[in-house]
DNA sequence: CTACATCCTCTAGCGACTAGAGGTGCAAGA
DNA sequence: TCTTGCACCTCTAGTCGCTAGAGGATGTAG
């Protein structure tokens, strides 16, 4: 058997050495065995787990929802109604943030649309910051 | 001179009284006067200040760049350049966070409408999660 | 005078890493 | 065999923008 090093693992899964390390100390990946020098071996299945932490992170998941999803995966057995709301819950969230930046999105097209160019005391960017009054939407 | 206590100056501007004085510890407040028994006594133009950063904040304006654009209000002589840079950068980065998001939230909607409901070993949300070429964009 | 709210400073913690110091392991070329 | 040089090791501290809590002082109303 061929040993994985900690910097083959980081190539294989898209995850940067420091990141893996990281993982390791928070308990979301086993420790490893070492090798005669101290140094981490993985098996391919640590590829895919780091690969699934990375996958999920990118889709914005907490380390604490991504620990409750790796549970789930080590037992296919379980329900996975736990997955599902996790996955759900994180949907809303996504939605509720796409809708708060569409509106953040069209204040700033405002106050750099009505900016004349010229001075501070012109400005509509500085204007439209100190007087919230003047925003297209009450809340952001 | 009515005096301002810290508890006014934070329910007058949105902003609450620990943040007030990590916005002074950092600088981007003047440190207000003291009352005898070492209070702090804001004025009217503090609370002005603490609600453009507030609105700045809310916005999503990093502590750098309301720093900028507070130096840019505080001599209104200036050109308003800098700040025009610095709003038209910020709707870039929320433009590229929506378009990002919005790519994110039809992978949620696979993965939620996918799942049968039932074991884990038939769930498509960690199927997806383990697998990225079952994702829809390859980029996230 | 006595409650009690509000204020003060200071330190530590959050999430999810990232950077750097200071040292060791290992493989390949001269 | 030696040496070069990269990759690895552990540990601590820093990032951002606050937030929480301890432990004590001040201010105000009854």
């Amino acid at each position: 058997m061929k040993k994985i090093t900690i910097g083959e693992a980081a190539r294989q899964s898209g995850v940067k050495v420091p990141t893996v390390r990281y993982y390791e100390s928070i308990g979301l990946l086993a420790a490893p065995s070492r090798s005669e020098g101290n140094q981490r071996s993985f098996e391919p299945a640590d590829i895919s787990r780091l690969a699934f932490i990375r996958h999920a992170r990118e889709l914005g998941f907490e380390i604490e929802a991504i620990r409750t999803l790796l549970t789930l995966q080590d037992d296919p057995h379980q329900s996975c109604a736990s997955a599902d709301a996790i996955a759900k819950a994180r949907l809303v969230e996504v939605e509720q943030r796409i809708r708060s930046l569409m509106a953040l999105k069209a204040e700033l097209e405002t106050m750099v649309e009505g900016c004349g160019h010229g001075r501070v005391d012109q400005c509509r960017v500085i204007e439209v910051l100190a007087d919230h009054g003047q925003c297209t939407h009450s809340r952001h």
